[in-house]
DNA sequence: ACAAAAGTGTTTTAGATACACCCATGC
DNA sequence: GCATGGGTGTATCTAAAACACTTTTGT
């Protein structure tokens, strides 16, 4: 009458979009695993991967994502989407993979769950550090996302997808622009998400639904063309 | 250096809509949990709950929702959609929840993260049966939904939103309404996912961009009115 | 004849799209 | 003076919303 008992590991994974101003681009922050120590008979190939790690006891799923993404990569602060979760029980049972679980999970045949997070953020506003066992952290532009661990490129796939379906709403740009910013700089940054190109009469009519945008007394300088009014934003009240 | 190795249960619940067309309401899918054996010291107060159970070894979230749909109520041939997780550590620790727990779960203490899942349906092309632990299967308002064990009153509420979010996407009406329908028929059906009211003039215009109506050689007959035009669906590619 | 719901079009408003030329600056 | 990107307005199209009277049936 009583429920089977096998158990299965929790984790969460964080996918973090780093907004690159200067290139226009959408990056992806991974860790490089560390490798386990080479006494395996097998060989080990080190794999980037997106940072996750198993929930802890009496941790809610969204303290966990905070918590593992500082552990790996020193970032803090960010507010965390959960989006999905992945329960395939194949996703750890891959050759590429058992290496590293062997050597990290007291249970490496264990089945793992994991609940899936994103957020978007300003490239240069966090400062990632490899923590725990990740050897390195980089950036990699989301057109280019290198062969992952586990199923990891499957939730990056699905975490793009669902930043598009929600960039109109929430006043995504306010933590990723300057105080100070062109007009320019906004429809970037909108471009660069969706992966399109707008009209930037139209572009700024749209925008102006959602954002009240304040024209500041001050111009950009330095520039070899004609200088650009800067704006800044004021919340306006949702409809 | 190895991550520590305490688990928790997985568990699916499901929310399944069901579509009362005499009445024109959305209901859901509730059991009634059967009551432990009466021996325990606590009182006992039988409740209703989402149809949700653990998660087999080797099972997919997918196939879980389906299955445990299927033991609970003998519902089957449902398409389930994944929309959220939930994983506080308290939501299975609340006191009208313990002596369940106590009886049907060989580990009542471990913490349970649940992955929910939810359809719309025609009420009356299921014919849910109670199976398993559940003593009764009932179908109640979401307008009216009674308290419910553990967290499944908020999981409800997503749900709710999630689908509004939808209905305009995936030809929900094909499942939702007799080979041959009515242009109210329709509009009733989405008026109450909805929950609001359409002109019926601007509503088809509207409708027409999405579906393909065609409209047969037959009107409703034995209404006390102007018999309406019959309409089958003719599926649309998707721009 | 009455009650009930079906059927039917036009006008107005708002949002989305398409489109091209001049301007201010650094070099 | 030239290269560069900034700044600007109008016309068209499409979608959404508001709105009321006539028709057909059963009783």
């Amino acid at each position: 009458m009583k429920s089977t008992s096998f158990k299965n590991h929790i984790s969460v994974d964080c996918v973090i979009f780093g907004y690159n101003e200067e290139e226009n681009k959408l990056e992806v922050l991974l860790i490089e695993q560390k490798e386990p120590s080479q006494n395996s008979s097998h060989p080990y190939v080190p794999q980037f991967a997106l940072p996750g790690d198993l929930v802890n006891e009496e941790e809610s799923l969204d303290d966990a994502a905070v918590r593992v993404l500082k552990e790996l990569t020193h970032v803090e602060g960010l507010h965390l989407r959960q989006f999905f979760s992945f329960g395939d029980p194949m996703r750890v049972k891959q050759e590429k993979d058992i290496e590293w679980l062997k050597f990290y999970r007291s249970d490496p045949d264990a089945r793992v769950i994991t609940v899936s997070y994103y957020t978007l953020v300003r490239k240069e506003m966090i400062n990632p550090e490899p923590g725990s066992f990740a050897k390195n952290v980089v950036w990699r532009n989301i057109k280019r996302v290198p062969p992952l661990a586990f199923d990891h490129n499957q939730i990056v796939k699905k975490a793009t997808e669902d930043i598009k379906d929600r960039i109109y709403q929430n006043h995504i740009a306010h933590q990723l622009l300057p105080k100070k910013f062109t007009l320019r700089q906004l429809q970037n940054l909108y471009e660069v998400v969706l992966n399109t190109e707008f009209d930037k009469r139209n572009f700024v009519k749209r925008i102006k639904k959602d954002e009240e945008l304040i024209p500041l007394a001050e111009k950009q300088k330095g520039v070899m063309h004609k200088p650009a009014q800067l704006y800044s934003f004021k919340m306006k009240k949702k409809k």
